[in-house]
DNA sequence: CTGAAAGCGCTAACAG
DNA sequence: CTGTTAGCGCTTTCAG
């Protein structure tokens, strides 16, 4: 027994006659070791367990893909599990990957307290990303360590500077729901437009209803202000509103312009095509399965990382004359 | 020892005041049970695996978030893999699962050969999501049990149907990769097509060169053919040509009409809003974890089904006059 | 280099 | 109703 454990795991004290012909029976009789019974006694499960709010939206896809491959790369499994924004959900699905013993734990776009669960999941690693407990807006307080996002404040100032630079001058932020990103990304607006022109204030919209839908009230409201730029929480409130207020005749760029967040890959092909800010979500993902793995290597957790996003320029700004400066669409 | 184990799972033959002071001492040590130790002996893990071939497409992540959905509501857990469209991914993804002993497992939109497969998993009971092995087109030759996809074919009768009703005449169909699930659709608005008017033949592009980008050249061909209508493997890809068509001044739907597949969510926000094929992605989901389940329980797997899909018509087929007897947009 | 024995954390069968 | 015992399938000493 010992040498067909030995020699499956390509241990090197064993002969290599030996190890070929245990191979070849192994193969011949379908045999695959239980991982179940190696953790037991190895203490270690080559697991991983991932949280998102909802598989659904195309930049916690690419997150997943990251994560997975760089995960696979090394030999090891990922547990996933849908929170739905749901502190009820997220609390069972930790507890599932508690049980299951997962070497290490990825929580992304959770509400869920950063210490609370650190020492909720004792020794296991917990990587925290773009995590939205309330707390967290301004993205300063998160932990020293095992914490990733992108840099959405540097992201924000790009937008307006952007759109300074076109000439738009009544800019309005539209937000999500109130979420840690949510407060982060319309602060930092308002601060680099008052930065820019101190006495041009930042209209808000919040156009989210319950359960996500878009209040048609409101569309109809900023259709009737409209304002020179909008800028969305994320793509898809950008779509969401471009739709709508083609219905009340308002189109984008030539009525309003309108800047997305995020990217997603629709943003390039959409008509108008639409300017946004670019964070490398697989990259996001891949790096999040990285910190675990060398915390489960080094029993240390690394320092935490904002990654640098990018401002990409398309149709969706682009009526007015173009200033100068600006980075090249695509 | 075992009265604790008892206790813990609200095993009946437990006094009442031992299970209550069990379990307040469990949480106080902050014991979690090792599932891994359980399934050793119960054989059983309670745990699905669930192979895509990437997070990142919006179908996929519908799909995900049905099938984890099911499973954690009967308390399993998903590990997820993608295969990447590559053989040698996917078997690397089987063999994980294999090891880690999963009750059940799905596979999605893989290539691999049905029966192949089913006897390599031995004893697991094995569920294919669009299967999309070669000799899969048609989808008459899926396996009798076990498989699940949505009515393409009815899917593309009801597109041409429509199409004809609004009197576009040239129709042209604009292919995937030759997957099994491309060939049919094609086949599907071949035959249709023919019924309706046997002396029209269909047009077909295959403009998707290596690595999923679109080959330019041939989209200036299109642009030049100027068939009446495309139809599109499916929504990403009717989204990607719309786009480069616009740059030849070909725009939809004045100058063509455009039809995908899928209804991703973003079709009905797209500028112009989408016409497409609606298939019920997350009850897809929901129901390939819903079969996995009860074949585990009744030891028996359920028969293969086919899911009903809808056409949905928006403004991208809109600019003849409307025929009559068509659904509703929406 | 190979084999025998102990034990990882749990559950099930069996006594009490 | 509670406790004791014997494994589940593997890896790891420790002897040969």
């Amino acid at each position: 027994m010992a040498t067909v454990s030995r020699a499956l795991r390509d241990h090197p004290q064993v002969n290599e006659r030996t190890r070929k012909r245990v191979v070849t029976v192994a193969r011949r009789l379908g045999y695959v070791p239980n991982r179940a019974a190696r953790s037991l006694v190895v203490r270690a499960t080559q697991t991983l367990g991932l949280l998102i709010p909802d598989a659904t939206d195309p930049i916690h896809g690419e997150i997943v893909k990251g994560f997975e491959q760089e995960a696979a790369a090394h030999g090891y499994t990922v547990m996933l599990a849908n929170g739905f924004d749901d502190e009820a959900h997220e609390r069972r699905a930790l507890e599932m990957f508690a049980m299951h013993r997962a070497d290490g734990v990825a929580l992304m776009g959770s509400a869920l307290p950063q210490r609370g669960t650190r020492s909720t999941l004792r020794a296991t690693p917990v990587v925290f990303v773009n995590g939205e407990h309330p707390s967290l807006a301004g993205y300063r307080s998160d932990l020293a360590r095992g914490c990733l996002r992108a840099d959405d404040v540097r992201g924000m100032e790009e937008v307006v500077r952007h759109l300074i630079a076109r000439g738009y001058r009544r800019l309005a932020y539209v937000g999500g729901r109130g979420s840690a990103s949510d407060i982060t990304r319309r602060d930092a607006v308002r601060a680099a437009l008052k930065r820019a022109n101190p006495h041009q204030p930042l209209c808000v919209y919040r156009p989210r209803s319950a359960g996500g839908k878009i209040d048609e009230a409101l569309v109809a409201t900023i259709a009737g202000d409209r304002p020179d730029a909008l800028v969305c929480y994320d793509d898809k409130l950008a779509f969401q509103l471009m739709n709508l207020l083609r219905e009340h005749g308002v189109t984008a760029p030539q009525d309003v312009a309108v800047v997305g967040f995020g990217d997603i890959p629709f943003a390039r092909m959409a008509n108008p095509r639409l300017t946004t800010v670019a964070q490398p979500s697989v990259e996001i993902g891949q790096r999040a399965a990285a910190m675990l793995l060398a915390a489960i290597r080094t029993r240390r957790m690394p320092p935490s990382i904002q990654l640098p996003v990018r401002l990409i320029v398309r149709e969706s700004t682009t009526n007015r004359a173009a200033g100068s400066g600006d980075h090249p669409g695509r």
